[in-house]
This record gives structure tokens, C-alpha cells and sequence, in this order.
DNA sequence: AAAATTAGCAACCGCAGTCAA
DNA sequence: TTTGACTGCGGTTGCTAATTT
């Protein structure tokens, strides 16, 4: 059975109901997640394709990590905003477990929020530390951006440009911003991070393992000096 | 206690990219 | 080469709960 042109007059929008949600869990299990156009006219909800689709991306797949967000993942998603900007599909494939709604909730919710406190605070903090802390986070994301761009120059391995699906980088080389590449900068970061929890793709991590060490961790070319993490730990806490 | 405001989040919308016919 | 279907992405909206006045 197709699905009959006049849908849009049926279509239901709002909330899912959770027997919605067992009748496409169901049905995706059954035939898998594609296809999406046959997930309404086989199921019989009364939904587009795109609501489906939607629903289990972002609230169903298996393996998807609900609630509160971790302070290490926090840390990870202001790092990597900083370096992609908000290419959240690309920062969520950083963190297997969210789905980039999360993320972007949580970042126009939370983070954009924190990072402005933290803003505010380093300035405090430096007229306490008497300029120590002129490396503000802004200031680091700077470095990091310049820090990326020289390590680019020092041999990071170019994408293939038909796998990058950046459209609008930050900055140049736009073969920059490869999953691969942005894992070794990555690593780099995770490296001086004292607790380095972070679940990242374990296929990237092989990959990244088996690279050779970039000089990204020294503290002019990386981002967070001492009192900087300080302080963002301190924000993030709170 | 009630009304107003704010915060958080689920879901929708529109656009762009990909691919097959 | 063109066109249409499908999919993915990011921005935005709107509902609900929590908080403030």
C-alpha cells in the first residue's frame, strides 16, 4: 500500500505515544532502519516518514545514551564546537552514545550559557591572578584553531574531499576537518585530560593510535593552560 | 495560591546533498 | 543532463514543567 497522497490532511504531529513507539520499534526491528517512506503505509501510524525517521535516530536506536550529560562530555562538546562549529552531526560522531538533538540541546540550553559565565569569570580571574589569566577561553580557542592549522602544514593527512562533508569550515584547508584528523587533535587534547574517559569511536581511536604524535600538546599550541581548565572545571560543576 | 516568566526538550520545517531512473 | 524520491542536517518552534513574582 502506498502512501495516499492526501497524507498531509491525516499526518499526526506532537508527541509519540509510547504505542506508537512499540509499533515502529517493531516494524524497524523486523526490516531494519531505511526505508522510511514504507515505515508509515506498513505500519499504519499516522505519521511522515521524516517523524519516523526522527523518532528513531534520535529516541529509539539502540544504544543511545539518555539523561544528564557527563562533565568529560561537556569538556568534548565545547572543544569540539569550538574547532567545527555547530556541525553537530560531526560532534555526535564523536559521542556514539548522543544523537546530535542532544547535543544541540544541550549546548543552546547549558553550554552557551556556561561558556559565557566562564567568559565572565576569566575576567574576574585575571585581575585576581594579575594577567594570569589572560588565556581565556576564547583566547584558547584561537590557539586551538592556529594550533590546527600548523599541524595541518606538519603533515595531517588530507580527506578525501568526496568524504568531507563539510560545507562551510571555519577555516582553511577544508580537508582539515576529517573525522580522522579531527580524532588526532583530538587525542592531542584528551591527552593533557586528566581523566581521559572519554568513549570515542574505538575504530577512529585504532586509527589515531597508529599515527605518529603530533606536537599538539605543548601549552602554546594547545588549548587550556592550568587556571584556564581550572576554571572551566569550576563553571562546569556548577 | 495564582499568574507570569523562564528553562528544557521533543519535534517540526526547510534546505541541501545523493542517487537512481 | 534532468528530475524526483529519499535522507540528513541545522535552525526553530511550541509544549510542559519548574521557578519566580
Amino acid at each position: 500500500m502506498d502512501w495516499p497522497p492526501w497524507c498531509d490532511k491525516i499526518v499526526k504531529k506532537g508527541p509519540w505515544t509510547p504505542e506508537e513507539d512499540i509499533v515502529l520499534a517493531s516494524y524497524i526491528q523486523e526490516h531494519g532502519p531505511r526505508n522510511w517512506r514504507s515505515v508509515p503505509a506498513n505500519t499504519g501510524l499516522l505519521r511522515c516518514s521524516k517523524s519516523c525517521r526522527l523518532r528513531w535516530t534520535n529516541y529509539r536506536r539502540p544504544g543511545i545514551k539518555r539523561g544528564n550529560f557527563t562533565h568529560q562530555e561537556e569538556k568534548l562538546i565545547i572543544h569540539l564546537q569550538a574547532l567545527l562549529g555547530n556541525r553537530w552531526a560531526t560532534i555526535a560522531s564523536h559521542l556514539p552514545q548522543r544523537t546530535d538533538n542532544d547535543i544541540k540541546n544541550h549546548w543552546n540550553t547549558h553550554l552557551k550559557k556556561k561558556l559565557s559565565n566562564l567568559h565572565n569569570y576569566g575576567y574576574h580571574q585575571a585581575i585576581v591572578a594579575k594577567g594570569q589569566w589572560e588565556k581565556t577561553l576564547q583566547r584558547d580557542v584561537h590557539l586551538a584553531k592556529r594550533a590546527f592549522s600548523e599541524a595541518l602544514s606538519l603533515g595531517l593527512k588530507p580527506s578525501s574531499s568526496a568524504q568531507c562533508s563539510c560545507t562551510k569550515p571555519p577555516f582553511s584547508p577544508s580537508y582539515a576537518l576529517s573525522t580522522e584528523n579531527i580524532s588526532r587533535l583530538l587525542q592531542g587534547w584528551m591527552k593533557n585530560d586528566s581523566s581521559k574517559s572519554v568513549a570515542i569511536n574505538q575504530d577512529e581511536k585504532k586509527s589515531a593510535d597508529s599515527l605518529p604524535q603530533l606536537p599538539l600538546q605543548s601549552p602554546e599550541t594547545w588549548l587550556l593552560d592550568e587556571i584556564a581548565e581550572e576554571a572551566m572545571n569550576d563553571i562546569l560543576r556548577n
